[in-house]
RNA sequence: GCCCAAGUAGCUCAGUGGUAGAGCACUUCCAUGGUAAGGAAGGGGUCUCGGGUUCAAAUCCCGACUUGGGCUCCA
């Protein structure tokens, strides 16, 4: 980062920080008895979670909070720093009656930190030297409020820029969800208006992006309260997307050699047990018990049924790596507070596989995947950025197997991610499966927001829970691992993700219905036409339909228009008697060509060559 | 699961204690149309559900369900 990019940067944070102490010193004028948390820097802005106790502020107050902040704003008070004793600031709290910070403040004296959460450091006038005994605290003041705060701030409060407050949210006091539900006030803040107004937009365009209204205009899945709380429902067009979009990734599994399988949707609960799933993720399986009194699970991840394919016989090491791929629904009893459109569901379809292997063929394998990886998110016009998720040394019992094979497994791995993108990888600690490292990618979509999707996954210990062998060349058994890898992911989530990606306007290869013929009127001569296209269309595979609804052509148009379909084709009488059609183009695709002349087959072949390459732009 | 907000026709929404509304969609009829909404008529709602307050509840209160914004969680 060159240096006076870093000053921005710095100088903005100090803004929003300063930001944060602002908009508390606001509220604490119009409501006197308001308990302060914290409120630190977050991603485009502020926050600061507070307690009203019983008479919680809404977004309805937000104008008189604005209000009151421009007022401390102008009046361009410094922020001054200044340091107390720890116990000069607890009774600092105590007189301020802010038990929060008092809580904080106690936390420090007693361990040197406040033990929690990193976010509180930041908060807290902290200078955690090489000494962990922390005796002084830095508080910051601006005109008649003090806060305790490590700053940096602004020099005054009339130099914060441009900010607007946002939301407020329920958040848990320290992210701990056992603590009191406080309120927290988001509010978004830039060094200019002007960036402030560009941001805003962004937002409004991710509004209109939106999957789930996409989902409902554009006619691709449906939830309904009588099926239940996150369990999509897809319709035809909406399937036509997820078979296409799997049929991509799976054509590309088979050419590595993978092998699809097939499974049933629940399992007795010992399956668990062994995989290590049942004693973490027990309360988030939809369980079932049989009229006689068995256990069983709908699965929440496929693992276990496949590691039980491959564990039917004994397999020679000549027969490795096996390969099995499956495209197929998972159950997970999700709190009903984190389902989500399409993002966080009960009920979703992973495309799922399981590569069984021996230690020295982890690196091709995972390079096979990473290339399907690359090919696909290449193809469908996103970025990606590599994250290599570890292990937690600190919260062991998060994790199984011994120290040793976790770091050896994360060696391996790292080298791949090394290979292939050298340093440009995040890290990411504690971002580990409980069984093993992954290498996670996440795509950056067309208005620059980034989305965990694909996986690869390392795994030692299932082969030892399922027992996994495979003999050797000494006539011995040995152990083997299992790469988990996944490229969408979920496809329901992944199209969460790409429907906003394309705002709906998907490539042709991948569009519900690709050709849409209206008839200008029913008269049987223009109606024998359209029929004889639209035959002409399906046989060469392409999803064509006809709408001869006795509407107006005006009309007609507008409503393929909204569906977003690529092409829409006119037929009136010189189109029977010319035999030449004159496409009507969806803007994003190509905006030249519109209406130029094709003969029937011309524009059916061209049409159906771009849908079997999978290119996204027409080369009519 | 927790905090806050919302739920009225298939969809988008108006209606705030006194007989349920609009636009689009749907049905029928008229018009037979040329690149983003032709015209008319009609059908359709126990106001999410269940309790309560009231002479009277879509409207006020409580609970459930669903949705949204967050928190917590995410194999």
């Amino acid at each position: 980062m060159a240096d006076n990019e870093q000053n921005n940067t710095d100088q903005l944070y100090a803004m929003r920080h300063s930001l944060a102490h602002i908009m508390a010193a606001a509220i604490q004028h119009l409501w006197p008895e308001v308990k302060l948390g914290v409120g630190p820097v977050v991603e485009n802005g502020f926050y600061y979670d507070i307690d009203l106790g019983k008479n919680p502020l809404s977004e309805e107050d937000f104008a008189k909070i604005e209000g009151e902040m421009k007022k401390i704003i102008s009046a361009d008070q410094p922020f001054q720093q200044s340091d107390k004793t720890i116990d000069q600031a607890i009774d600092w709290a105590k007189a301020e009656r802010q038990p929060y910070k008092q809580e904080l403040l106690n936390d420090l004296r007693r361990s040197g930190t406040t033990v929690a959460q990193d976010l509180d450091s930041a908060e807290l006038g902290l200078e955690t030297g090489d000494d962990s005994k922390v005796n002084e605290v830095s508080f910051y003041t601006n005109g008649d409020f003090t806060d305790l705060c490590r700053g940096p701030h602004v020099a005054s409060t009339g130099r914060v820029g441009a900010f607007k407050l946002m939301r407020v949210s329920g958040a848990y006091w320290r992210g701990k969800e056992g603590n009191p539900q406080m309120q927290r006030i988001y509010g978004v803040a830039f060094q200019s208006e002007k960036e402030l107004r560009q941001h805003l937009a962004m937002l409004e365009e991710a509004k209109k992006r939106d999957h789930r209204k996409l989902g409902q205009e554009l006619d691709l899945f449906i939830f309904s309260d009588l099926i239940g709380a996150g369990l999509p429902l897809f319709t035809p067009r909406g399937t036509v997307l997820r078979r296409q979009l799997d049929n991509f990734v799976q054509e590309m599994r088979d050419e590595y050699g993978y092998q699809e399988v097939s499974i049933p949707h629940i399992t007795k609960k010992d399956a668990y047990i062994a995989s290590g799933h049942w004693q973490k993720f027990e309360h988030e399986l939809f369980r079932i018990t049989t009229r006689e009194g068995h256990e069983f699970a709908m699965k929440p991840m496929n693992c276990p049924h496949h590691t039980q394919i491959y564990a039917a016989r004994s397999r020679s090491y000549k027969e490795l790596p096996i390969r099995y791929r499956e495209t197929t629904t998972c159950y997970r009893d999700e709190q009903t507070g984190e389902l989500s459109g399409l993002s966080r569901v009960r009920a979703f379809a992973q495309d799922d596989a399981h590569v069984f292997c021996r230690t020295r063929h982890i690196e091709e394998e995972a390079l096979k995947v990473w290339d399907i990886i690359d090919r696909f998110y290449g193809s469908l016009g996103f970025d990606l950025t590599v994250r290599f998720s570890t292990h937690d040394p600190k919260s062991t019992d998060a994790y199984s197997g011994s120290e040793e094979k976790w770091q050896s497994s994360e060696d391996q791995l790292l080298a791949i991610v090394k290979q292939k993108v050298g340093d440009n990888y995040i890290d990411g600690v504690g971002e580990a499966a409980f069984y093993g490292p992954k290498i996670d990618f996440m795509a950056k979509d067309a208005i620059g927001r980034t989305w965990q999707v694909a996986t690869i996954q390392l795994d030692f210990n299932q082969p030892e829970g399922f027992d996994l062998t495979c003999v050797n060349e000494d006539g011995e058994r040995e152990r083997i691992v299992m790469v988990h890898a996944a490229i969408m992911g979920s496809i329901d989530r992944f199209l969460s993700v790409y429907i906003e990606h394309t705002a709906g306007k998907f490539p042709v290869w991948l569009a519900p219905e690709q050709i849409r013929l209206i008839t200008v009127n029913q008269e049987d001569a223009i109606t024998k036409f359209a029929e004889d296209v639209a035959r002409r269309g399906k046989k060469l595979g392409l999803r064509i339909t006809t709408d001869n609804t006795n509407e107006s052509v005006g009309k007609k148009i507008r409503t393929a228009e909204l569906l977003k379909v690529p092409y829409s084709i006119v037929i009136g009488e010189k189109e029977v008697e010319t035999g030449q059609l004159m496409p009507r183009i969806r803007k994003d695709i190509e905006v030249n060509q519109q209406h130029e002349q094709h003969t029937v087959d011309e524009f059916l072949k061209t049409v159906a060559h771009e849908a079997k390459s999978r290119v996204s732009k027409t080369s009519l």
